[in-house]
Formats: C-alpha cells, structure tokens, sequence
DNA sequence: CGATATACATCGTGTCACGAAGTATATAGT
DNA sequence: ACTATATACTTCGTGACACGATGTATATCG
C-alpha cells in the first residue's frame, strides 16, 4: 500500500489495536498484519507519539524472562478513534471526487 | 482535516482535478477546496512533483497579460487514478477494522 | 548448536505539507 | 488617486514521519 496513504491511517490503526485489550508491540504488528503491514521501527516510534500525547500508557511486564511493555488506551485515546470516524466522511467525498465518471 | 490523512490523497485529488480538463494552479486549489483545502506551495509542489513523474505535462499561455500554466494529464496520470481506485479496498478494510464494534 | 521467533531500541535518510515571503498584474471600492 | 483584494506563480526553511539498517537479548525447536 502506498507509503503516503498509510500515514493518516497508522496511528488510529494502533489506537484500535489495543482498544479492547491492552496489548505490546510484537502482537500488534501480527494482529495489524491482514490490514497494514508495519515494521517494527514504525511502530516503536508511533507507540512513543501516542504515548507522549497521551492516546495510551505503557506498563512494564516481565513474561518468559523477557520484558514485554503493555500498551493501555486511555480516554483521549478512545477520543482520538471517534475523531477519525468523524473525519471518515470528509474522506468518503474525496473518495468519490476522485472515483467519479466523466459527467461533470 | 488531519494532515497524515491528506498525503497520500492530495497527489490523486490534483489529478483527479485536471482529469476531465486541464486546469492552472490557482482554478486547481479553488475546485479542490470543498473537498480539500491545500496552500498554493503545497499545491506548487505536487505538480512540480506530478510533472516529474511524468503524470502530467505543462503548457504556459498568456492570459490578460498574466501567465498561466495549464496542466494535461497523461496516460500515466490516469492510471494512477485507476490504481488509487484499486488501492481503495484496502483502506475500508481498514477503517471497518478501526470503526469495528466492541466484538473483539 | 545454530536457526528462528520473540521483544524492544536507536539512528539516519528521504519524502512531504505548509507557512512565510516575494514578484507582478488587474479590478473594485472609497 | 490610493488601497485593498483577487489572480497567478515561485522559493525557502522547518518539522513531521515511515522505514531500512543495525543492535541487544532470551527462548524454543530441529
């Protein structure tokens, strides 16, 4: 998928990752995969922008020796995903801007 | 409108503008601004960038003693059209995976 | 015992939207 | 006559961002 496309879309993709449950990096980028893929470097630095602007806290979890950072939504987080479906609609129209036939 | 969101869409929506006839920089930003809203460097850019790719070609005229570039999309411009039109599957199987209810 | 999966982190690069500022002409308002 | 405002295009600098490359470290499986 294009690069540019994608931008807009990664950090409510993320958002809505962990929104039902609280989840950490490596599984998100599997359950994100049928939909966007991402790499690993992507996600850490968008993890990093939501968590400084608030959308999700991070908790720290030892599991199997190794560190596992669970990422938490929090209400702004929540906020942000309603936004987006706001925002769907302008987006719907320039969909069909662009798609429309020859009259016009 | 989120500027993420705009990128990967600005590019199609200026060729979607010249798509039916060729249009000039400033008719460009006023038949685009229902849809989106985009300054003219931003717009200047895009189609310095478009014409490099070769998805649209220039023509100056004269126009009551004031220049005017006029823009022709290509071959290759429209398939890109076509192309975003493809790609636009994918970006609703994302957003019903961001609208998605409360069902996991 | 080496490959693969899990898990997170950092750095550098290239792309891009946009504000700011500039140049230049025509027209409408006062 | 002067002053906005609209038309029309250009250039520069900045900040945001996706991503490849690279690194660290542990667990599991063949």
């Amino acid at each position: 998928m294009d690069v540019q496309l994608k931008r807009g879309l990664l950090d409510v993709c993320v958002l809505a990752a962990i929104k039902n449950e609280d989840s950490y990096g490596y599984k998100i980028i599997k359950d994100l995969k049928p939909y966007v893929e991402l790499s690993e470097s992507t996600l850490y630095t968008i993890l990093k922008r939501l968590e400084t602007s608030n959308m999700l806290t991070v908790r720290t979890v030892e599991h199997d020796g190794r560190l596992r950072k669970y990422y938490h939504i929090t209400d702004e987080g929540l906020a942000r995903i309603e936004e987006f479906k706001m925002e769907w609609d302008g987006i719907m129209s320039i969909y069909r801007f662009i798609a429309r036939g020859d009259e016009q």
